[in-house]
RNA sequence: GGGCGGUUAACUCAGCGGCUAGAGUACUGGCCUUACAAGCCAGGGGUCGGAGGUUCGAAUCCUCUACCGCCUACCA
């Protein structure tokens, strides 16, 4: 057995991280097998776009999967995380597209086919990114099994989908007003509308009828009054009442339209009359429809006026709104404006104003879809958490309206229906049809390509190889966990969970875990145009992936804001230093090597020994509790204040003078727990941070073992000791007390204290009477003392009580009387204060039985404790009086 | 308009009926003590947004309220 030379003082994370990662991924580790027994564990990724770049967001993610990933694999169970990217239609092609552009070519230049095949180059050459930035982030992912939504399987899962849908009447194409993006010339369903409050002009327009005086409407769009139909009013309303049943005319125009009588005019808002433009409005559209109004389509595709507005024709919706409140204000039919505040949709892509738009398109009928959806959340099937986003899922759900999944773009799966020239039927096909199958016509395929997210809706089971019976599939389906944010549960998890009960009949993951979303540090969402974006890789460059992922974990809290501090992730950065040294004093003790020491049976028969033990059993249990749960921010904040405080500061330093000693058999009993402890700990590190705990694995063993594969520490009661529990705490009791006055006192550490411990208690003396030398270098003195009586406090001495003795160290000589006394004055004033609301407190404790027993007695005891305190630092008062006095 | 979060130490957050309200960073004082000065020891700092209420006991539960933020929405 050999171990490794001594390490350096710093981890260097830069060359470990890329070497460590390989050896994993070349060893096959990351690699599930569908045969291997036990639970199984698993996740797919939430895929990045693959035109993308690692953003924070994916790093969090990431993160959080990675961590469970490790977890549950070491744990035993057979995980598999498998990772992939999006198409990512109108965003990959919108790169591709600008990219032309920069040579001065339009899509339509290349044409259809020729485009496609430059997006696919482009996947090729620039896709590998965002799956090699994932990598540098440590997630250990299955990349045998990564998968694109594009690939051939995932396509034809695609399909079978749409067909099998459109059997069952589930899709439908329907003429209906839409969202239409003038810019990007396509569709977009509702959620991909974003809202906007805007500062913006209510005008009150003229609508003249021959013979009654003008009938005063209020719109913000004047231009969309070419496509008007009709004028609404509210049946109740009485102010109208002259004009019912007659006609009045579009301002402009010689137009005519009907005023119609719709409960849907609000009598309070504008004059209360209100024109129906169904080819613009979504409402109107549906006024129109209950009124059989004509469509009359004012504003084409490209945002620009139609010959339905006279003069007006081919200028821009906005150019044209200005032009005509010239006109109508010459012309007297602007009777007046108005400020308004009101929200306009924006295209979540490029932020031009949205144009409602009546257009032919595909649908899903979500009725029934959301319904199960809902109900299997409803009854637990699938678990949200934080459970608070319930909420949201069921408003979401039960409120759905149908899913327009037609894009006008050229990236992306094209609808399998064809079109006949001849007798214009439509076919809709698993295989590409030849020809009509009614008429033997010519037909044409629908141009249109499925919207991104019909083909994610599908991921959880088409990753897997549906609709193929494979042994994937049926080994890992349904998953366990779906790790996102919060912002996608409309977009993604609503329509995975839809997809999933209805394609396989089952939730396609237990839980979903929604965490926060990142921010910058003053909590403002990070945008390039801001300028406040963080790049992730910089960030691991700069302090190491392990910090970076700790920090990112630490604060994955049930939270929305997940704020990034830079200044964080230093302090985390320092976090795996210190494990690092900690790991070269083990590694001085070290008798073995530790891969096979964690495993064996240890004996703890140091007081210290068995402390860290029953800690180190407690954590363990504390560790895995919150992983279950998904408490990422309590496992890190457990794991690094055992750590550092627990075993560093303390079990390190008492097992000093045990290490440092001449008895060889206590020696190696000590170390044995140490080195144990010690391997067990970088194991609950590791999943949050799995480089540092690799490379010092491999640096106290030579077997060529990983402490990836290795086992995840099991709690064990027999470890359990609150026998030495409660001992360590006393002797941190003495040592603190002890410290503190040396620090009170400001005694440099040239002065070695002989403190004095005075007490009655049998338990206690024998305590320090055996343990008292490890105290010895914690507390800088050269001598412990015990005695049983105040007869032996000496003249010259201050003191510190504990709540079951007291400490007294001689001073004289040391110590500025006159500071001491004004320090000693306020403390006693302020327990004094607390005295008194320690006895009001348990008076009203003490009032009533309801409260219990032990709440009682811990008001009684702590009351005591502060009156012994407040007597001791009164003698110590007196005394320091008597030293300034000579 | 509806809904959901947040408001706790200088900063970022945890705690969500009962330890003297915690952590990291920052701050103050003392230390280069042979794992670590990216460290060690000690310490200062908060009437837990405001007002009521329930309770023996409230940062924690209830009601109201003020700011901040997010989501959602067919007031033109």
């Amino acid at each position: 057995m050999r171990l490794n030379d001594p390490l350096d003082k710093n981890f260097d994370f830069n060359a470990a991280e890329s070497r460590l990662y390989s050896d994993w991924e070349n060893r096959g580790l990351f690699i599930a097998d569908p045969k291997k027994p036990g639970p199984k564990f698993v996740i797919v990724i939430p895929p990045p776009n693959v035109t993308g770049n690692l953003h924070m967001g994916h790093a969090l993610d990431v993160t959080l999967q990675d961590i469970l990933t490790r977890y549950r694999r070491m744990k035993g169970d057979n995980a598999l995380w498998l990772p992939g990217t999006d198409h990512a239609g109108i965003a990959t092609q919108s790169v591709v597209e600008r990219n032309l552009a920069e040579k001065g070519v339009t899509r339509h230049d290349l044409g259809r086919e020729k485009f496609v095949e430059k997006v696919w180059e482009w996947k090729k050459a620039y896709g590998g990114n965002i799956v090699q930035q994932l990598r540098r982030l440590g997630a250990s992912c299955d990349w045998s099994r990564e998968r694109f939504t594009m690939d051939p399987g995932l396509s034809k899962a695609v399909r079978e989908v749409f067909v099998s849908l459109y059997e069952e009447n589930l899709i439908y194409q329907g003429e209906y007003i839409i969202n239409w993006c003038p810019r990007c010339h396509t569709a977009v369903s509702d959620i991909e509308v974003e809202h906007q409050n805007k500062s913006d002009h209510l005008y009150y327009l003229r609508y003249w009828a021959d013979d009654l005086p003008p009938l005063i409407v209020a719109t913000t769009r004047p231009e969309t009054c070419f496509g008007d139909a009709a004028v609404a009013v509210n049946p109740a309303d009485p102010r109208f009442s002259a004009y019912k049943g007659r006609q009045v005319r579009i301002p402009l125009t010689d137009r005519l339209i009907p005023v119609i009588e719709d409960d849907y005019a609000d009598m309070e808002f504008g004059t209360g009359a209100l024109k129906v433009t169904p080819a613009h409005d979504p409402n109107d559209f549906h006024i129109g429809r209950r009124h059989d109004l004509p469509v009359v389509v004012a504003i084409d595709e490209n945002g620009q006026l139609t010959d339905a507005a006279g003069s007006y024709e081919g200028l821009d919706r906005f150019e044209a709104r200005q032009k005509m409140l010239t006109e109508l204000e010459e012309k007297g039919l602007l009777e007046k404006v108005e400020p308004l505040e009101h929200s306009v949709g924006v295209c979540y892509r490029c932020r031009t104003v949205i144009e409602p738009f009546i257009s032919k398109q595909w649908f899903v009928r979500t009725a029934s879809l959301a319904a199960e959806a809902a109900a299997a959340v409803r009854d637990g099937r699938t678990k949200l958490v934080p459970a608070t986003w319930e909420k949201t899922y069921f408003d979401w759900m039960d409120n759905i309206r149908d899913w327009c999944i037609s894009r006008q773009l050229w990236w992306g799966h094209q609808i399998p229906a064809w079109r006949c020239v001849s007798c214009e039927a439509t076919t809709v096909s698993r295989e590409d049809p030849a020809a009509c199958p009614k008429c033997g016509g010519e037909l044409i395929q629908d141009p249109d390509v499925l919207d991104t997210w019909f083909s994610s809706a599908l991921w959880p089971f088409s990753t897997l190889g549906w609709p193929e019976k494979t042994e994937d599939l049926a080994r890992y389906f349904p998953t366990s966990v779906l790790v996102t944010g919060f912002d996608i549960i409309f977009f993604w998890v609503a329509r995975m969970m839809m997809m999933g009960l209805k394609m396989m009949g089952e939730v396609p993951f237990e839980h979903v875990v929604l965490h926060p979303l990142v921010r910058d540090v003053h909590g403002q969402k990070m945008s390039k145009s801001k300028g406040n974006v963080i790049d992730p890789l910089l960030i691991i460059d700069k302090y190491g992936a392990d910090s970076f992922r700790f920090s990112l974990a630490a604060q994955a809290g049930q939270a929305r804001d997940l704020r990034i501090d830079e200044k964080r992730i230093q302090g985390y950065s320092k976090f795996v230093n210190k494990i690092w040294n900690a790991a070269r004093f083990v590694l001085s003790a070290v008798k073995s090597d530790v891969t096979a020491t964690a495993g064996a049976a240890v004996q703890a028969e140091t007081v210290p020994d068995r402390w860290i033990r029953s800690r180190m059993n407690e954590v363990t249990a504390q560790g895995r509790a919150h992983l279950e749960e998904f408490h990422f921010d309590r496992y890190c904040d457990l794991i690094y204040q055992f750590t550092w405080y627990e075993f560093c500061d303390w079990y390190l330093e008492l097992i000093k003078p045990i290490l440092y000693g001449q008895d060889e058999a206590a020696k190696d009993k000590t170390a044995g727990v140490l080195t144990k402890t010690f391997a067990e700990l970088l194991k609950l590190i590791h999943p949050v941070m799995p480089f540092v705990t690799e490379e010092l694995w491999s640096k106290f063993s030579d077997d060529g073992s990983f402490i990836m594969t290795s086992s995840f520490p099991e709690a064990n009661d027999a470890a359990k000791d609150p026998e030495a529990e409660r001992l360590v705490s006393r002797l941190m009791d003495v040592t603190k007390a002890v410290r503190q006055v040396r620090s009170d006192f400001g005694l440099p550490p040239s002065v070695k204290l002989s403190p004095m411990v005075m007490t009655e208690d049998a338990d206690t003396r024998a305590l320090l009477e055996s343990q008292g030398p490890l105290l010895l270098k914690l507390m800088g003195a050269d001598q412990l003392t015990l005695a049983g009586g105040e007869e032996e406090r000496s003249k010259d001495s201050a003191s510190s009580v504990l709540d079951w003795g007291q400490v007294w160290t001689p001073l004289a000589g040391h110590i500025n009387p006159s500071a001491e006394i004004k320090r000693l004055s306020k403390e006693i004033d302020k327990l004094n204060a607390d005295v008194k609301a320690a006895e009001t407190k348990l008076a009203s404790e003490e009032y009533t039985s309801k409260a219990p027993e032990d709440v009682v007695a811990e008001t009684r005891e702590r009351l005591e404790a502060m009156r012994q305190r407040t007597i001791a630092l009164s003698r110590a008062l007196d005394l320091v009086s008597l030293l300034s006095n000579g």
